[in-house]
DNA sequence: CTAGATGCAAAAGATTTGCAGTTTA
DNA sequence: TAAACTGCAAATCTTTTGCATCTAG
């Protein structure tokens, strides 16, 4: 199941949030990229259709949609967090292009050889996994040179 | 081959950079934790037996020796980012307690068959991979409650 | 009508930079 | 001695908070 801006709005409003135009703004924004983005970079596009919001409130929302999980932090490496739709409901992961940001959820990663192992040799009880991969997409391939 | 701070100390000679106490001091610090430190943490740390170090000098301590590769950043959750001298040479992750911080190196990760699906799937080049495992190490499952 | 949202300004952190003085090799 | 390093203060950047005002339900 795929979640839309329309279904997480629903989910806002059953949830008791209000659904303020500022709020749908963001979530249209985070919708239509396949892009991970900045709390910035959302403020900036946010900004042309709805000229005045404060980056506060990009903050706020960005804030509210992660704590209910219905974004996804992702950019590991470091710096500042960059926020993407979720798509899939359960657990997933990201598959994301180094030269154009793109990313790709998948689910099935398999690590639970690795678990195993590592829990029968180091005693630890493990209770979840950072896992993100990094590479180049089809058309960063066959376009070199870009960005 | 396992990285000490005095090992280190020789790499940082032979690649020109000179010997500070300072940076002796911190890489002390880094070494002798098996737990991950945030720079004020090893700026705190380091003050009591270096009086009068900066933060900043910690701070550009921990950036030469996280450049030149010698600790690792981790910590990928979010926040602020948490530094670990780094053991084994080669490609390693970090199974990390989330009581009380302790990590655990271990190499072997086996990516290679989710990769080629991937890789079949999406037509991504995949080139790299962030993972990290959390869970309660045995010291804190055997003493609940702590921290 | 009212709880909850927004926007502004200001605060709070974390990290970096400019610069003068100090130190290692 | 010279290049590199340190320490301070100040600058930057990102994110959060206080508060008065506004608005969706």
């Amino acid at each position: 199941m795929k979640l839309t801006a329309n279904r997480i709005a629903g989910i806002l409003r059953e949830k008791g949030y209000k659904l303020t135009p500022q709020r749908h703004a963001v979530l249209r924004i985070i919708a239509a990229s396949h892009d991970r983005l900045t709390a910035a970079e959302i403020h900036e596009r946010v900004l042309t259709d709805h000229p005045g919001i404060g980056l506060v409130t990009v903050y706020r929302v960005i804030n509210l949609l992660a704590d209910l999980n219905l974004i996804c932090r992702v950019g590991l490496e470091g710096g500042t967090p960059r926020y993407l739709m979720r798509r899939p409901t359960g657990h997933h992961h990201h598959l994301i292009c180094s030269r154009c940001g793109q990313a790709v959820d998948f689910s099935g990663c398999d690590l639970s050889t690795l678990e195993d192992r590592l829990s029968k040799e180091t005693g630890y009880r493990i209770e979840s996994h950072v896992l993100e991969l990094h590479g180049i997409c089809p058309a960063c391939s066959t376009a070199p040179g870009n960005r």
